[in-house]
DNA sequence: ACACTCGATAAGCACTCCTGATGAGACGAT
DNA sequence: ATCGTCTCATCAGGAGTGCTTATCGAGTGT
């Protein structure tokens, strides 16, 4: 199993066609489809149907592992690389959009940072990988539990502040008025889903029991203030942190009562930090 | 960065000598001795010292990476190769030592399935790996939050039932007569510590901020019965589910009031079941 | 001082892996 | 139906890789 050949394989499968694959890699078709059938003979199936070309379901399985396997090897040779490399002078910051609160970005030393928001999902592997030199998730979790990550490579991680959650309703909304509201009522609610945006609502039905949080209207970008705009117009309910949903224009923020969980903000990076992170991982709050 | 190269690096650091790794590899002394080379120029950093052969910073950061990394190379191979293979006759099923209630026991069939206790880190990877077709796994958690397992590859989880937690005590200790528990006032006792067998002392530690739950005795093994006669022995404190932690003879089970935590089991297994599997994971009571 | 162990290096050779050319189906247009 | 075209499989050849054997140089213990 030679990542190459894996590599190769997946773009294959990405793009249903051995000719572009070989085109996207620098290789000829030949040697693509040599490829192909030393991965098949090594693992004794076939990996996908010819004409059309699609990933039969051993491939299919195949391609599952294939991402974070790739992903994991990127990260270690980021990281023994960045071991002997010079360090940098710039200092990157990869944040998920709801957790840049005012009191992170006010945290930020006024110049030399690169600041990059990323769905949260992203961020571990971005950090992982040395695209950005720290990390800022965020996410729903019981108090003082630390977030899910996906475990891209060994990561440290700190926490950095919890806040209460609250959902966010136009201000005409008939439960707008109430002093706070139980998840398990708005389960047939409509609601924004904005995966990339931090409003990961395949988790709220996942804990529901796959059941309700269906979507109204589906935004894909990592900007916020737009998801408080849409809620506001009645678009649909989004459940934000506090800092994120006070203060909006045409809508009403009631505090979550239940069940008991916070926004909890962690920063994540990988082995120790020196310099110039330290002292922004200090001002950012983040606590052993 | 070939797998092949990772393996034999892993295994030089292992037994911190070429020589004995190509023995073990049946590679010779030289094959070896270019494969670190190779390693180390395609990183751009010198991964071991020699004499003696340790590895060096950067080849630590590397060691952290490659098991994981070659774990789940093995995950994928193995789930692969078995959507070819036939499907297997017999139902093997990995669980966790204190996952096995009555129970669970009393589901499994009557014929046809071997049973392997592993510690709880291990299962998810035997399960991975084809080592076993079902895993069950337990541990604690805040009520109806999934367990956090590592990730070595797309795996499906099923909650498989709760229980109370309790603080196993001689039946003599100051504290057994009391109705219940604060784990935050049991952080300066004297803890049982037994990775094995699924009391996992230094997450105590790590959720308390890092102190207390000091180990008083350390067992290495995955007998529940011998950690009861332990704790009842006065060797230490354990924390158990209510089913393990009672009817032990000279001990006393008392309550968890506080942190609301539960102990939960979760089945652990690969794409989706079907046959036995599925019969067998319906009786240990998995639900959707 | 000596033999011994261990890792690095050099040379040779088999084998891998790529390219370029050709073959074999599938599909659409005429 | 026939042709042209597109796509993947296969074949043959050559550059390069990766292994082995052989040898060296540097520590180490006797």
């Amino acid at each position: 199993m030679d990542p190459h050949l894996l590599r190769t394989y997946v773009t294959v499968a990405r793009l249903a066609s051995f000719s572009e694959a070989a085109r996207e890699l620098g290789y000829t078709q030949s040697a693509v489809s040599q490829h192909i059938a030393a991965l098949e003979q090594d693992l004794g199936a076939t990996l996908l149907t010819r004409r059309p070309v699609a990933p039969t379901a051993a491939g299919e399985r195949l391609l599952d592992h294939a991402g974070p396997l790739l992903l994991r090897l990127d990260a270690a040779r980021a990281d023994v690389v960045r071991m002997a490399a010079a360090p940098a002078h710039g200092l990157s910051l990869a944040a998920a959009p709801t957790a840049l609160t005012a009191r992170a970005v006010a945290a930020l030393p006024a110049a030399g940072v690169t600041l990059r928001v990323l769905p949260r999902e992203e961020i571990p592997a971005a950090v992982a990988t040395g695209t950005a030199d720290l990390g800022l998730v965020d996410g729903l979790a019981a108090p003082s539990d630390p977030l899910r990550l996906p475990d891209v490579a060994p990561l440290t991680t700190h926490g950095a502040g919890e806040e209460p959650v609250r959902v966010l309703l136009p201000t005409g909304h008939p439960l707008a008025r109430r002093p706070g509201l139980r998840l398990g009522d708005l389960a047939d609610a409509r609601w924004l889903d904005a995966p990339d945006a931090g409003l990961p609502l395949a988790h709220l039905r996942a804990a529901n029991g796959g059941h309700g949080f269906r979507p109204a209207l589906r935004y894909e970008g990592t900007d916020v203030r737009t998801l408080t705009t849409l809620a506001a117009a009645g678009h649909g309910l989004a459940l934000l942190p506090e800092s994120a949903a006070t203060a909006v224009p045409g809508a009403t923020a009631v505090p979550l009562t239940h069940p008991r969980v916070v926004h909890r903000m962690e920063l994540v990076y990988v082995g120790s930090l020196a310099g110039a992170a330290a002292t922004l991982a200090r001002a950012l709050g983040a606590r052993g």
